[in-house]
DNA sequence: TTGAAAGCGCTAACAG
DNA sequence: CTGTTAGCGCTTTCAA
């Protein structure tokens, strides 16, 4: 199959270490040779095999990106954000989804670590990691996104209470009383603290939480729809605006509604969170908290290359700030 | 760093030669050993190092899939048809973004043969493969996705001609003479067929194709946006209806659309390529050729699996059917 | 400046 | 059934 040092040095005539050397860069090889080597290596193609090179040299110059949702814009978004670090610094980037299973989660966390990726970042989808606990101990360096982790890993995250609580705010301003919380995955940080804006914020304001409109299911599109359908079809349904954990979910909100012959903003009010690309549509403008995504992703690579580097630990947490991009839904 | 067949050999008090076959399933290992090593390597939390298990066997059960825009959710779809089909072989898959790049495709095809992957699926930006041309010899096998080859590769496309006529002749049914086609990349095969078949059903309806309104650019929402804003302030315009390449370019020309204050199908109507999940928001409701996003990328990675495991040849083009969906924007 | 040789962690003959 | 050993392709001492 392959062309490997022996080939190339077997025509140059030298030994393969040399060859080895004058490939990689070394300054002890005569100028002359190692000319003479390049030239053979590119005429016949030569990639040196990286598995054998990660093999001696304990690094893969890859990293592992584990997001749980590709079809949500969201992280494409950051994905990009650090393969563009990523390459700049000569590391390839592998990006695998979850589909918010633990159970794929914790497979692709095995591969990469056995593949011996030099760094991960995580965006887990659930807050607990009990299920990542092995991973603890022999894993390579590691950065969250959106997860609070208690140990020496370092994580970025926004301010999800703060994107709520001025999400939540903005629309009680506008005279809204009655106000539904409609969130994605029950334990993901995401949901968790977003919901804890949602609360403090009717609670400042002197306005009940009520139950019944306090729901989670997926961050997705259909468990938007579905939730809203739901509480429309409740007896006595008085929400007049709705702050759903994340964009998708809030496209759902919408369909549900307009299938109810209700307006919005006019009957009903919505705020979403992430400000994805299509939030701006001229068709949706939705309002949502907006993240820097792309920046996101990366930060994540450029603290996570300083780990690899061995640099100083740095800050355990850094914090980014939403804001919230008021349009045509509130 | 890392715990090795070596210590829990070690551990266990027999050869390390035993673990590996204990671990690895062989048959011919005293069953009491076999638990008494498997218990240990689980306790000890080992992983197997999948970079000399690769090294040795030639394989690393990894597939690398290059795909052009991540943030276009045509392609998150593709990708989550591969992954999961992989998944299930026990195949882990890389997914790597090019950005309609070619030396980012390049460099990207590079680490992954480097990395020894097992295959290779491509969506390429460009029907033009010179650039690739290294990889023709040493390369994995590989599949393409919408991209036509001559060579011994296999590729999975869609009627890109038969969907675009599709799409045309749903317009000029309609009663549109005056029909404006709006593309991607140039050279990218999705472009030109879809351009060809667009032309095709001009000519056949004995309509004439004016050059002035067939414009191309990137298969983005920007390029959409600014390519209908140059034709709606073209002195004589009188386009009815314009077919674009794909949804997310749709979605740029809707938006220039209604900030001329035209109304959409009355004064223009629109159809896009590829029915991404947006296209059917309520508020889009984008008529568009539906491609089997999903469906395509576990055929991709099937195929591919065929070759890994060495069958036949099998037929060197699968071509799937576009379907037209009318909504409401034509 | 170059070659010889060890060894990275593992699998797969080959013996026993 | 289990241990010994060669070798996957490469980098890196150590000598020459």
């Amino acid at each position: 199959m392959s062309l490997t040092l022996k080939d190339i040095a077997k025509e140059a005539g030298v030994s393969y270490a040399t060859v080895s050397r004058a490939l990689s860069g070394h300054p002890e090889v005569n100028k002359i040779t190692r000319k003479k080597i390049i030239k053979i290596a590119e005429k016949m193609g030569y990639q040196p095999n990286a598995i054998a090179q990660g093999l001696v040299k304990n690094e893969t110059k890859t990293i592992g990106l584990i997001i749980p949702d590709i079809t949500n814009p969201f992280f494409p978004a950051i994905a990009r954000g650090v393969e563009e670090a990523a390459i700049e610094k000569g590391y390839s980037t592998f990006l695998c989804n979850t589909n918010w299973n633990k159970n794929i989660e914790k497979k692709y966390l095995n591969v990469l670590i056995q593949k011996q990726v030099d760094g991960l970042i995580l965006t887990p989808s659930s807050e607990s990691t009990t299920h990542l606990k092995f991973i603890e101990e022999l894993s390579p360096p590691k950065v969250f996104i959106n997860k609070i982790i208690n140990n020496s890993d370092t994580s970025i995250i926004i301010d999800n209470i703060k994107g709520a609580y001025q999400a939540v705010e903005h629309l009680i301003n506008k005279g809204h009383k009655k106000i539904a919380y409609i969130g994605g995955e029950k334990y993901s940080t995401a949901n968790k603290e977003r919901l804890r804006g949602y609360k403090k914020a009717m609670q400042q304001n002197d306005l009940p939480v009520n139950n019944d409109y306090v729901k989670m299911k997926g961050f997705n599109r259909d468990s938007g729809y579905f939730i809203m359908k739901e509480m429309l079809l409740g007896e006595s349904f008085e929400i007049t605006a709705v702050f759903s954990a994340n964009d998708m979910l809030a496209l759902g909100v919408i369909q549900a509604i307009r299938e109810s012959n209700l307006k919005i903003p006019e009957d009903i009010a919505i705020v979403g969170f992430d400000d994805i690309e299509f939030a701006s549509l001229p068709e949706i403008q939705l309002t949502t908290v907006s993240q820097p995504k792309y920046q996101m992703g990366q930060i994540a690579f450029d603290v996570l290359y300083e780990k690899l580097k061995g640099q100083k630990a740095n800050e355990r947490r850094i914090i980014l700030e939403p804001s919230l991009v008021i349009r045509e839904t509130s």
